[in-house]
DNA sequence: TATAACGGACTGAACGTTCATTCCTATAGA
DNA sequence: TCTATAGGAATGAACGTTCAGTCCGTTATA
């Protein structure tokens, strides 16, 4: 017996994505990711208790892929500024490759789903995680590369512009080739470089 | 005859703004708002020709204010420099002491309301306004005090790193203290900076 | 001045619609 | 046949919007 590529959870999962991305948490009635889905409505109930906890399903989803996607090609052997840069191009890549995932992302954030979640996850327990690529990058105060500035200055600094363009990507406002990533990447390296 | 402060359209729009910040456009009834503006819901649709009316409304009156503390102690004597670290310090502060003007924003330029109103001002027509300090500013390149970036880049790292800033001091993760403020304008600055 | 009629601002109960969730029937696998 | 899974019509709650009636300041009349 063939497996089905996608399981039926995935196959939710996925259908919710496009259409929350599409038309916001609001406009998404549960019958009509059903339909996306090719899936009865009762059968959404039987996979996840009830929507709330199916976009939080969907954020978990999205957010584990983007981690992984923004720690790619990071190894300890190149520069603190190699390691940065790319950093900030894999983020830029990825999201502005999946506008799908990025306007989820947007939507979850600025909702009372998403004010709690948070990447909160930067700024506490991960601090200590010493395995965490990202977190060795913003150590880099100690090597004398980077300034030293509270984290979340850091975080603002990378993850701040990078949003924000993405936002105007998104919106046809700019074309975000690779002449105006690297720009992106080198001007926030500027500002927290030494 | 003393005329009232407010007259009843601004209490509408206070109240909604009130509102709307607490609990998102979809979870705030009508009924709700004409409760909290002390109103009947009939006079809100005096007013407002429909609830997405309103939000647009809240919108442009937050908006305006918006506009103009970003340029206060923005004149042309100072340096580019001094011009542009003011800038950001103004928006910080002026955000930072109205969660509810920043989490209203937030929300509306990540829903369906705020996709075509975008920030698209800065992009287009007041390019080509000579009198906007803001602009002004920006067209530094040409006397060599910044790098000569496309517009949408200045954009990205003058309000990028200060919305991911505001939104964690909003949720109690960072203290936005003067220290941190001007170690944000100064690190923007260095980004855009020759 | 006293009284009556007017008209626009205001109200909230009622309406129709939309939605999340439930529940019962149909189907497939063992 | 028995059990687990899927489906979608039915349900009831919540919402945006309407509108018939009320209120009250102003104007006209005597």
């Amino acid at each position: 017996m063939a497996t089905t590529l996608e399981n039926k959870s995935d196959i939710i999962l996925n259908a919710a994505l496009e259409q929350f991305a599409e038309s916001g948490f609001h406009s998404s009635p549960v019958s009509q990711l059903a339909t996306l889905a090719k899936v009865g409505v009762g059968s959404i109930y039987r996979y996840f208790k009830d929507k709330d906890e199916l976009i939080h399903a969907v954020f978990t989803m999205v957010d584990d892929a983007l981690q992984k996607a923004m720690v790619t090609h990071l190894d300890s052997s190149l520069s603190d500024r190699q390691q940065f840069i790319q950093l900030v191009t894999n983020l830029i890549h990825y999201l502005n490759a999946r506008p799908q995932e990025f306007k989820f992302l947007e939507q979850y954030y600025s909702s009372p789903y998403g004010s709690q979640t948070k990447h909160a996850k930067f700024l506490h327990e991960d601090s200590a995680d010493q395995s965490n690529p990202f977190v060795n990058l913003f150590s880099g105060s100690q090597k004398g590369t980077i300034k030293d500035l509270p984290l979340p200055l850091y975080l603002a600094m990378t993850f701040g512009p990078v949003i924000f363009l993405l936002r105007d990507s998104l919106s046809g406002l700019v074309t975000l080739d690779n002449t105006l990533i690297q720009q992106t990447a080198e001007a926030s390296w500027n500002a927290i470089k030494v």
